[in-house]
DNA sequence: CCTACCGATCGGTAGG
DNA sequence: CCTACCGATCGGTAGG
């Protein structure tokens, strides 16, 4: 990777932490992987940063807070059940489409947080998946929505969502709000009547 | 994790690991905790095994070989790309819940594999992927299918299929059949006109 | 399957 | 940001 001249060095550790995470997972990068790819010897790592760990928190938390904020702007809406899962559909896309490497930290390496940190990260997931369970029922008891498996569906839907970032790649032919819509449509036509 | 009685050493190593690998990584899975959740000492795995990554590459070949192995069968028969499409997504869901914790290790710790093994697994995937790819493109040119992007639409469909061990559980209501069929329709619909 | 190890590497600290 | 380390742990071998 190579390294941008406009960022402090903190900024510059967590984005080649985060690039190598995704890459190699978090077990498998050590602090001397992460050191040289930046240049410097291990050791001064940690007048950047407190821990190893610290690094990883820090991405899952800061997606967590995105995902959670995103949502948030759309429950309020006032519009049909399927409507406010296409858009919650899209918010969710858009934050992992912002930050690609950082979204794939969080889905493939959070349970690589230490015990305390990973109960608080599994908390925020349950309820975030949790609120799209309610539009889904939403949409079934207002007669939008086929009668499906409540969980199989949106356990489909995350899915498809969350693996974007391993086959998602900026500099392709598809743009992002191309995918964000496209992803939502057909996600939504396969949940309808 | 019990010790199956009914298993050879060899066996319940493997059934060990797997389950190891899928719930913490294979970089963050010693050798000694493997043995230790066997109740032995950590040399004396290598009395069944020549290394660690032997287990790794076992784990994801042999889940390659029954994945293709379905295919195989599906592709032969003389029926609409839908139909066929849909065969195609069944016998990879069956494939997964037959072994939920190998998929898993398939899905997500290949990378680990070392450098010529993983070009060897890399190019098995992108193939079993284009065989997938053509389907739909034959569904689209025979008007089955709206024209939909198809990179987007076979990466959605195998993200759907392919997070399927993190989430479901033999043990809940969902049974695996309908999980399969469910899973088949939701995503054909998503894809016709 | 064990004891007794091996060299290499890990995350991290002290002190400048 | 570096040099010089630390104790702990890694995958694996020798020899029984």
């Amino acid at each position: 990777m190579f390294i941008k001249e406009n960022l402090s060095r903190k900024e510059q550790v967590y984005l080649h932490a985060t690039e190598m995470f995704k890459d190699r997972g978090y077990a498998a990068t050590s602090m001397r992987d992460l050191a040289n790819s930046l240049g410097i010897e291990a050791a001064s790592l940690y007048s950047h940063i407190r821990s190893k760990e610290e690094l990883l928190r820090k991405i899952c938390f800061d997606i967590a807070a995105e995902f959670i904020g995103g949502l948030i702007n759309v429950e309020q809406k006032d519009i049909p059940a399927s409507e406010k899962l296409r858009l919650g559909i899209i918010s969710h896309t858009k934050v992992i489409a912002r930050d690609l490497a950082s979204a794939a930290v969080f889905f493939n390496e959070y349970r690589n947080l230490s015990p305390a940190y990973l109960h608080d990260f599994l908390l925020l997931r349950i309820n975030y998946i949790n609120r799209f369970k309610k539009m889904i029922k939403q949409g079934i008891a207002d007669d939008e929505f086929a009668e499906v498996d409540i969980k199989l569906a949106v356990m489909t839907m995350f899915s498809s969502l969350n693996w974007m970032p391993t086959w998602y790649n900026h500099t392709e032919s598809i743009d992002q709000e191309k995918v964000s819509t496209e992803l939502a449509q057909m996600l939504i036509k396969g949940l309808k009547k």
